[in-house]
DNA sequence: CGTTCTATTTAGCATTGCTAAATAGCAATA
DNA sequence: TATTGCTATTTAGCAATGCTAAATAGAACG
């Protein structure tokens, strides 16, 4: 499968993604981009720096999330915690929901394709 | 629903959704156009010709799609009739069942963020 | 001291949907 | 004839977001 068409279909839905991760329990950028690797690695066609941390800022700047930094770790560098907000939780229940019928419609589309083909 | 959530998540799929109508019948921009706008118009935000015709374009670019002028119509312009290649047919099935796989991995995403809360 | 792993930051680019307006043919109607 | 409305396409420029690529830095291990 074409890297292009991995890196699309992204958008749009790895913000809802990364607040679903923070909602789960507060975590930070490294351990984001690790689980997301292991998670599906090969559909999300590996997740990179650039791509998580930015997200993580427009997150925050919207108010969805807060982070706190770990003084310092045992082992690597001082790690920023993120956990999410009440206006977060609320736009995550949004998105959501909106996901379900986005991704119903465009499943509708394909099933309308496919039935054309009998 | 912010506006904004709905563009970024049609992202990647709105070429895919263009290639499925495509692929069930020849069909053109104008009619594309008011077929997103009546099924689900409402989940799609509405379609602009500014996001279709480039989307075509590029299509065709491809090599996905080839086109056709209708002579004259009884009402209104000229009309450029898309079709599908077999080279569209080949990228539509792999584009779908990537779909498939790829939204199947955001709802899980999304079910761990559900169960968590109980 | 060099390597590796953890961890974050950021500059610039590519892709793609949207805004907004222009262009144009045909039909109906006043 | 002039106007309005519907069909139909084109395109310039903007906004949002993921990627490339590299820099920075602490700690552990050999």
């Amino acid at each position: 499968m074409d890297n292009r068409y991995v890196q699309q279909f992204k958008k749009g839905s790895l913000e809802m993604v990364l607040l679903c991760l923070i909602a789960k329990k507060e975590t930070y950028g490294y351990e984001i981009l690790t689980c997301l690797n292991e998670n599906g690695g090969g559909i999300w066609g590996y997740a990179k720096e650039g791509t998580i941390y930015p997200i993580l800022y427009r997150l925050q700047e919207a108010g969805l999330v807060v982070s706190r930094l770990a003084p310092s770790a045992a082992n690597g560098g001082t790690k920023k915690y993120y956990s999410i907000t009440e206006k977060g939780l609320q736009t995550l229940q949004e998105l959501t929901t909106f996901w379900v019928d986005y991704s119903r419609c465009v499943d509708g589309f394909i099933s309308q394709w496919k039935e054309s083909l009998q």
